[in-house]
DNA sequence: GCATGCATGTAAGGAGTTACATGATTCA
DNA sequence: TGAATCATGTAACTCCTTACATGCATGC
């Protein structure tokens, strides 16, 4: 079966238990959208588009007035989320508008460079400050992937902050002209 | 000035001399598009607009009556390149795939875990293989950052292969069920 | 003569974000 | 009472990719 990108995350979230959209949508928010997110834009018709293809299923579950509905895995919808699992990755890319500065820095000043190096550098750590604060949520889940993945983001932004830092100072210490001489 | 994001790459690649809409797809084919890629769906009309819009300007430049137009940047156009370059950076954005696989493997046995780092780490083996093979482009350019940049690159696809390494060692060694434990 | 590369473009569609609209509940 | 949170959903829009269409030039 060939589903969208987000109908994954969807069954995925649901691997280990029944959740509604609001729930799907603050557990990306927790967890997987530093490197794949969703919005309610595509949640909410997407969950209407799995359950149409019995991969999932809707129990109205409301709270006092305020209506809820719960989805979970259909058996189908585990063998899909399975089968998924298996098959290798398929998707990797990048989109830093950083380093595509630092390309074309040659057109400003060295100090630039630096200073675009410098926001890289923060934007990192902050990620990595972030990332620190959710441990908790990943430590208390079922399996220990989602606290690996965790821990393999904060080192991925340390080791970017740290590159940004090195080459903040080759920049400024030599610059670009002199280097490619 | 607020353009899309499109329109700085080509302005970018226009930065040290004229060239046509193929060349800056190919520039970018073999510079940015690891973490900024363009597409002819988004060049052809992009030239367009920043033609209109007076940062770049379009010369007829057939080659017999192969027709050409090769567009190069105003003075205008130089200078929105650099208010964007001294504005610190927006967009930081990864999509990976198989992360997304690795954070849901508790539903999945360990190998399939392993199996999925084992395709991640490579894809980005291959990746660093190709950007060696770039190497020799980006040390003929006119300035160092896009050698800086491309080393970069090499360097982070290293990590991230290594990191994928690392963990598919560890996730063989002790399930992901006993490490929450 | 044919494949590959050079060169320009468009149409259709997929994917995703933002902003909006609506309304209940909870807690300070 | 008012702010924050829970909860569902849609409309408009941007961005981008893929596939197609066209045709000349070059080199084998």
């Amino acid at each position: 079966m060939d589903l969208s990108p987000t109908a994954y995350v969807i069954l995925g979230m649901l691997r280990d238990g029944p959740r509604c959209g609001y729930e799907i949508k603050s557990a990306v928010d927790n967890s997987t959208r530093f490197f794949w997110a969703a919005s309610y834009g595509q949640i909410y018709p997407e969950l209407r588009k799995l359950s149409e293809a019995g991969l999932i299923e809707g129990r109205p579950d409301a709270r006092g007035d305020r209506k809820r509905v719960e989805f979970k895995l259909t058996a189908a919808g585990r063998g899909e989320l399975g089968s998924w699992l298996r098959r290798p990755p398929e998707t990797f890319e990048l989109r830093d508008e950083g380093l595509l500065k630092l390309f074309f820095s040659g057109a400003v000043e060295p100090e630039d460079a630096a200073a675009t190096l410098r926001a890289m550098r923060e934007h990192h750590r902050a990620v990595v400050e972030r990332l620190r604060e959710i441990e908790p949520n990943a430590t208390a889940a079922g399996d220990g992937y989602p606290l690996l993945v965790l821990r393999g983001g904060i080192e991925y932004n340390e080791w970017l902050a740290d590159w940004c830092e090195r080459m903040e100072r080759d920049v400024l210490a030599e610059p670009a002209e002199e280097r490619s001489a």
